[in-house]
DNA sequence: CCTGAAATTGCTACGGT
DNA sequence: ACCGTAGCAATTTCAGG
Protein backbone atom coordinates (compact mmCIF):
# COMPACT_ATOMS: atom_id res chain seq x y z
CA UNK A 1 0.00 0.00 0.00
CA UNK A 2 1.96 2.84 -1.36
CA UNK A 3 1.36 6.46 0.10
CA UNK A 4 -0.43 8.09 -2.14
CA UNK A 5 1.31 11.11 -4.08
CA UNK A 6 -0.91 14.66 -3.84
CA UNK A 7 -2.17 14.93 -7.61
CA UNK A 8 -1.59 18.82 -8.60
CA UNK A 9 -3.44 19.34 -11.54
CA UNK A 10 -3.24 21.74 -14.42
CA UNK A 11 -4.70 24.72 -11.99
CA UNK A 12 -2.46 24.10 -9.34
CA UNK A 13 0.74 24.34 -12.06
CA UNK A 14 -0.51 27.71 -12.77
CA UNK A 15 -0.88 28.99 -9.46
CA UNK A 16 2.78 27.81 -8.58
CA UNK A 17 4.24 29.09 -11.42
CA UNK A 18 3.01 31.77 -10.93
CA UNK A 19 4.06 32.29 -7.16
CA UNK A 20 7.51 30.77 -7.57
CA UNK A 21 8.75 33.54 -9.30
CA UNK A 22 7.11 36.28 -7.01
CA UNK A 23 5.39 35.27 -3.60
CA UNK A 24 3.43 38.54 -3.79
CA UNK A 25 2.10 38.04 -7.22
CA UNK A 26 -1.72 39.26 -6.55
CA UNK A 27 -3.97 35.86 -5.90
CA UNK A 28 -6.88 37.83 -8.40
CA UNK A 29 -4.73 38.53 -11.19
CA UNK A 30 -4.20 34.45 -11.35
CA UNK A 31 -8.41 33.78 -10.20
CA UNK A 32 -8.82 35.78 -13.40
CA UNK A 33 -6.21 34.04 -15.35
CA UNK A 34 -7.71 30.42 -14.60
CA UNK A 35 -11.15 31.62 -14.24
CA UNK A 36 -12.24 30.30 -10.19
CA UNK A 37 -12.58 32.70 -7.38
CA UNK A 38 -9.82 34.19 -5.26
CA UNK A 39 -11.30 32.48 -2.48
CA UNK A 40 -10.60 28.90 -4.07
CA UNK A 41 -7.09 30.02 -5.31
CA UNK A 42 -6.86 30.20 -1.12
CA UNK A 43 -8.49 26.62 -0.83
CA UNK A 44 -6.14 25.08 -3.59
CA UNK A 45 -3.00 27.45 -1.54
CA UNK A 46 -3.34 25.84 1.85
CA UNK A 47 -4.14 22.02 0.13
CA UNK A 48 -0.63 22.19 -1.36
CA UNK A 49 0.65 23.48 1.85
CA UNK A 50 -0.98 20.81 3.88
CA UNK A 51 0.88 18.08 1.20
CA UNK A 52 4.06 19.56 1.83
CA UNK A 53 4.61 20.18 -1.92
CA UNK A 54 4.49 23.91 -0.99
CA UNK A 55 6.93 24.56 2.11
CA UNK A 56 6.63 28.36 2.28
CA UNK A 57 7.76 31.39 0.82
CA UNK A 58 10.86 33.82 1.05
CA UNK A 59 12.05 37.25 0.58
CA UNK A 60 15.06 36.84 -1.44
CA UNK A 61 18.41 38.97 -0.75
CA UNK A 62 20.96 40.23 -3.05
CA UNK A 63 23.97 39.31 -1.10
CA UNK A 64 26.08 41.97 -3.33
CA UNK A 65 24.41 44.71 -2.47
CA UNK A 66 24.80 43.74 1.17
CA UNK A 67 28.71 43.70 0.54
CA UNK A 68 29.05 39.39 0.43
CA UNK A 69 30.77 39.52 -2.74
CA UNK A 70 32.28 36.21 -2.58
CA UNK A 71 30.29 33.14 -3.07
CA UNK A 72 32.57 29.64 -2.55
CA UNK A 73 31.75 26.00 -2.25
CA UNK A 74 33.71 24.12 0.51
CA UNK A 75 34.21 20.53 0.36
CA UNK A 76 35.35 19.03 3.94
CA UNK A 77 37.22 16.30 4.88
CA UNK A 78 36.65 14.40 8.10
CA UNK A 79 38.98 12.63 10.40
CA UNK A 80 35.87 9.64 11.15
CA UNK A 81 32.75 9.73 9.56
CA UNK A 82 31.54 9.82 13.44
CA UNK A 83 32.39 13.34 13.79
CA UNK A 84 29.87 14.42 11.33
CA UNK A 85 27.02 15.48 13.53
CA UNK A 86 28.82 17.42 16.18
CA UNK A 87 30.93 19.41 13.00
CA UNK A 88 27.43 19.93 11.54
CA UNK A 89 25.95 21.38 14.79
CA UNK A 90 29.25 23.84 14.87
CA UNK A 91 28.84 24.48 11.20
CA UNK A 92 25.23 25.92 11.96
CA UNK A 93 27.27 28.48 14.32
CA UNK A 94 28.64 29.87 11.31
CA UNK A 95 26.68 32.54 9.77
CA UNK A 96 28.45 32.34 6.71
CA UNK A 97 27.63 28.43 5.82
CA UNK A 98 24.29 29.20 3.68
CA UNK A 99 24.23 26.00 2.54
CA UNK A 100 25.74 22.20 4.05
CA UNK A 101 25.23 18.83 3.02
CA UNK A 102 26.51 15.09 3.90
CA UNK A 103 27.56 13.97 1.25
CA UNK A 104 28.92 10.65 -0.84
CA UNK A 105 32.48 10.96 -3.13
CA UNK A 106 35.69 12.82 -1.81
CA UNK A 107 33.96 14.92 0.74
CA UNK A 108 32.30 13.76 4.14
CA UNK A 109 30.77 17.84 4.30
CA UNK A 110 29.76 19.94 1.15
CA UNK A 111 29.05 23.12 2.24
CA UNK A 112 28.19 26.46 0.32
CA UNK A 113 29.58 29.68 2.51
CA UNK A 114 28.69 33.38 1.53
CA UNK A 115 31.38 36.15 2.37
CA UNK A 116 32.05 39.40 2.35
CA UNK A 117 35.28 39.21 0.11
CA UNK A 118 38.10 36.29 0.00
CA UNK A 119 40.00 37.71 2.99
CA UNK A 120 36.90 37.26 5.12
CA UNK A 121 36.57 33.63 3.01
CA UNK A 122 39.79 32.99 4.38
CA UNK A 123 39.05 33.99 7.52
CA UNK A 124 36.39 31.43 7.87
CA UNK A 125 38.31 28.64 6.39
CA UNK A 126 41.31 29.37 8.80
CA UNK A 127 39.76 30.19 12.09
CA UNK A 128 36.15 28.83 11.87
CA UNK A 129 35.74 25.95 10.28
CA UNK A 130 39.16 24.46 10.45
CA UNK A 131 39.17 24.22 13.88
CA UNK A 132 35.64 22.17 14.23
CA UNK A 133 36.85 19.39 15.50
CA UNK A 134 37.13 16.15 13.47
CA UNK A 135 37.87 18.68 10.33
CA UNK A 136 40.86 17.46 8.61
CA UNK A 137 41.56 19.48 5.63
CA UNK A 138 39.36 21.21 3.29
CA UNK A 139 39.28 22.11 -0.63
CA UNK A 140 37.16 25.40 -1.89
CA UNK A 141 35.72 26.30 -5.29
CA UNK A 142 34.92 30.20 -5.77
CA UNK A 143 31.84 30.73 -7.89
CA UNK A 144 33.16 33.63 -10.45
CA UNK A 145 29.88 33.87 -11.89
CA UNK A 146 26.55 32.08 -10.85
CA UNK A 147 24.16 31.94 -14.47
CA UNK A 148 21.30 29.39 -13.35
CA UNK A 149 18.98 29.61 -10.10
CA UNK A 150 15.96 28.03 -10.12
CA UNK A 151 13.81 25.48 -8.91
CA UNK A 152 12.55 22.28 -10.39
CA UNK A 153 10.09 22.54 -13.23
CA UNK A 154 6.85 21.24 -12.50
CA UNK B 1 34.51 57.62 -4.90
CA UNK B 2 32.81 54.70 -4.19
CA UNK B 3 29.46 54.38 -4.68
CA UNK B 4 27.58 54.89 -1.17
CA UNK B 5 25.94 51.58 0.01
CA UNK B 6 22.61 51.87 1.28
CA UNK B 7 22.09 51.84 5.01
CA UNK B 8 19.97 49.71 6.47
CA UNK B 9 18.35 50.48 9.90
CA UNK B 10 17.02 48.82 12.70
CA UNK B 11 13.23 48.87 11.53
CA UNK B 12 14.34 47.82 7.83
CA UNK B 13 16.51 44.57 9.67
CA UNK B 14 13.25 43.86 11.21
CA UNK B 15 10.93 44.01 8.30
CA UNK B 16 13.02 42.20 6.05
CA UNK B 17 13.76 38.96 8.75
CA UNK B 18 10.02 38.49 9.37
CA UNK B 19 9.90 38.46 5.87
CA UNK B 20 12.71 36.17 4.70
CA UNK B 21 10.94 33.34 6.20
CA UNK B 22 7.84 34.05 5.22
CA UNK B 23 7.14 36.50 1.92
CA UNK B 24 3.32 36.71 2.65
CA UNK B 25 4.02 38.54 6.18
CA UNK B 26 1.14 40.44 6.78
CA UNK B 27 2.56 44.11 6.22
CA UNK B 28 0.10 45.08 9.50
CA UNK B 29 1.71 42.74 11.85
CA UNK B 30 5.05 44.25 11.46
CA UNK B 31 3.81 48.03 11.31
CA UNK B 32 2.40 46.84 14.86
CA UNK B 33 5.41 45.24 16.14
CA UNK B 34 7.62 48.51 15.42
CA UNK B 35 5.58 50.87 15.99
CA UNK B 36 4.74 52.66 12.66
CA UNK B 37 2.07 52.41 9.88
CA UNK B 38 1.65 50.16 7.24
CA UNK B 39 2.15 52.66 4.80
CA UNK B 40 5.81 53.26 6.02
CA UNK B 41 6.64 49.77 5.77
CA UNK B 42 5.78 49.43 2.06
CA UNK B 43 7.67 52.86 1.42
CA UNK B 44 10.50 51.31 3.39
CA UNK B 45 10.26 47.78 1.48
CA UNK B 46 10.11 49.66 -2.01
CA UNK B 47 13.63 52.08 -1.25
CA UNK B 48 15.05 48.66 -0.41
CA UNK B 49 13.93 47.20 -3.95
CA UNK B 50 15.01 50.22 -5.69
CA UNK B 51 18.92 49.87 -3.93
CA UNK B 52 18.49 46.13 -4.95
CA UNK B 53 18.74 44.76 -1.77
CA UNK B 54 15.67 42.97 -2.10
CA UNK B 55 15.63 40.81 -4.59
CA UNK B 56 11.79 39.51 -4.92
CA UNK B 57 9.71 36.83 -3.20
CA UNK B 58 9.32 33.41 -3.88
CA UNK B 59 7.25 30.57 -3.14
CA UNK B 60 9.41 27.57 -2.16
CA UNK B 61 8.32 24.19 -3.09
CA UNK B 62 9.45 20.64 -1.60
CA UNK B 63 11.09 18.87 -4.52
CA UNK B 64 10.98 15.08 -2.23
CA UNK B 65 7.00 15.32 -1.81
CA UNK B 66 7.14 16.22 -5.69
CA UNK B 67 9.18 13.03 -6.26
CA UNK B 68 12.16 14.42 -6.73
CA UNK B 69 14.09 13.22 -4.00
CA UNK B 70 17.85 12.99 -5.14
CA UNK B 71 19.74 16.02 -5.05
CA UNK B 72 23.20 16.00 -6.89
CA UNK B 73 26.30 18.52 -7.28
CA UNK B 74 28.75 17.94 -10.43
CA UNK B 75 31.31 19.16 -11.24
CA UNK B 76 32.22 19.47 -15.32
CA UNK B 77 35.88 19.87 -16.62
CA UNK B 78 36.21 21.28 -19.98
CA UNK B 79 38.23 20.88 -23.07
CA UNK B 80 39.00 24.42 -23.31
CA UNK B 81 37.40 27.28 -21.11
CA UNK B 82 36.51 28.86 -24.02
CA UNK B 83 33.66 26.04 -24.34
CA UNK B 84 31.87 27.98 -21.27
CA UNK B 85 29.70 30.38 -22.34
CA UNK B 86 27.86 27.85 -25.15
CA UNK B 87 28.16 24.84 -22.43
CA UNK B 88 26.04 27.20 -19.58
CA UNK B 89 23.57 27.44 -22.23
CA UNK B 90 22.77 23.62 -23.02
CA UNK B 91 22.97 23.49 -19.41
CA UNK B 92 19.90 25.84 -19.24
CA UNK B 93 17.93 24.13 -21.61
CA UNK B 94 18.10 20.80 -18.92
CA UNK B 95 15.51 21.40 -16.19
CA UNK B 96 17.33 19.25 -13.29
CA UNK B 97 20.00 22.16 -13.50
CA UNK B 98 18.93 24.39 -10.83
CA UNK B 99 22.49 26.19 -10.10
CA UNK B 100 25.54 26.73 -12.47
CA UNK B 101 28.55 28.64 -11.39
CA UNK B 102 31.82 29.12 -12.59
CA UNK B 103 34.44 28.09 -10.55
CA UNK B 104 38.00 28.50 -9.65
CA UNK B 105 39.70 25.02 -8.34
CA UNK B 106 39.26 21.55 -10.12
CA UNK B 107 35.89 21.88 -12.58
CA UNK B 108 34.96 24.76 -15.08
CA UNK B 109 31.81 24.47 -14.18
CA UNK B 110 29.96 23.66 -11.00
CA UNK B 111 26.00 22.49 -10.73
CA UNK B 112 23.31 21.44 -8.67
CA UNK B 113 21.15 19.35 -9.88
CA UNK B 114 17.71 18.04 -8.73
CA UNK B 115 16.43 14.37 -9.82
CA UNK B 116 13.59 12.20 -9.08
CA UNK B 117 16.45 8.86 -8.13
CA UNK B 118 20.05 7.77 -8.94
CA UNK B 119 18.50 6.36 -11.94
CA UNK B 120 17.22 9.83 -13.49
CA UNK B 121 20.45 11.59 -12.21
CA UNK B 122 22.53 8.68 -14.05
CA UNK B 123 20.39 9.83 -17.17
CA UNK B 124 21.01 13.44 -17.02
CA UNK B 125 24.44 12.84 -16.46
CA UNK B 126 25.66 9.92 -18.95
CA UNK B 127 22.58 11.65 -22.02
CA UNK B 128 22.52 14.87 -21.09
CA UNK B 129 25.61 16.74 -19.97
CA UNK B 130 28.05 14.10 -21.05
CA UNK B 131 27.01 14.96 -24.76
CA UNK B 132 27.66 18.53 -24.31
CA UNK B 133 29.96 19.68 -26.76
CA UNK B 134 33.31 20.46 -24.73
CA UNK B 135 32.53 18.44 -21.91
CA UNK B 136 34.99 16.37 -20.96
CA UNK B 137 34.32 14.17 -17.66
CA UNK B 138 32.47 15.23 -14.65
CA UNK B 139 32.57 14.65 -10.71
CA UNK B 140 29.65 13.82 -9.17
CA UNK B 141 28.35 14.10 -5.13
CA UNK B 142 25.11 13.12 -4.05
CA UNK B 143 23.76 15.10 -1.29
CA UNK B 144 22.52 12.26 1.12
CA UNK B 145 21.24 14.93 3.92
CA UNK B 146 21.10 18.34 3.73
CA UNK B 147 20.99 20.26 7.86
CA UNK B 148 21.78 24.14 6.72
CA UNK B 149 19.60 26.04 4.00
CA UNK B 150 19.39 29.67 4.78
CA UNK B 151 20.29 33.11 3.14
CA UNK B 152 22.99 35.68 5.12
CA UNK B 153 22.48 37.41 8.30
CA UNK B 154 21.67 41.26 8.03
C1' DC C 1 -14.46 21.70 -5.42
C1' DC C 2 -16.52 25.70 -5.82
C1' DT C 3 -19.01 30.71 -5.06
C1' DG C 4 -20.28 35.02 -2.68
C1' DA C 5 -20.24 37.96 1.14
C1' DA C 6 -17.96 40.19 5.02
C1' DA C 7 -13.98 41.56 7.62
C1' DT C 8 -9.19 42.50 7.40
C1' DT C 9 -5.15 43.90 5.06
C1' DG C 10 -2.37 45.72 1.03
C1' DC C 11 -1.16 49.44 -1.57
C1' DT C 12 -0.85 54.31 -3.24
C1' DA C 13 -1.60 59.19 -3.38
C1' DC C 14 -1.26 63.17 -0.96
C1' DG C 15 -0.15 66.00 2.80
C1' DG C 16 2.33 66.96 7.34
C1' DT C 17 6.39 67.46 10.30
C1' DA D 1 14.08 62.25 4.40
C1' DC D 2 10.40 59.95 7.04
C1' DC D 3 5.89 59.25 8.59
C1' DG D 4 0.49 59.29 8.78
C1' DT D 5 -4.35 59.43 7.03
C1' DA D 6 -7.54 58.14 3.76
C1' DG D 7 -9.55 55.51 0.08
C1' DC D 8 -9.91 51.78 -2.99
C1' DA D 9 -8.42 47.26 -4.35
C1' DA D 10 -6.92 42.82 -2.88
C1' DT D 11 -6.53 39.21 0.55
C1' DT D 12 -8.45 35.97 3.65
C1' DT D 13 -11.90 33.53 6.18
C1' DC D 14 -16.42 31.62 6.58
C1' DA D 15 -21.00 29.93 5.43
C1' DG D 16 -23.18 27.33 2.28
C1' DG D 17 -24.33 24.60 -2.21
Amino acid sequence: MKKEQYLIDGIDKIILNRLINDARTPILSIAREVGISGAAIHQRLRKLEASGILAGSKFVLNPKVLGYKTLAFVGIFLESSSKYKDAVNRLKEIEEVVESHYTTGNYAIFVKISCKDNEHLMQVLNHRIQNIKGVSRTETFISLEQQIDRQIKI
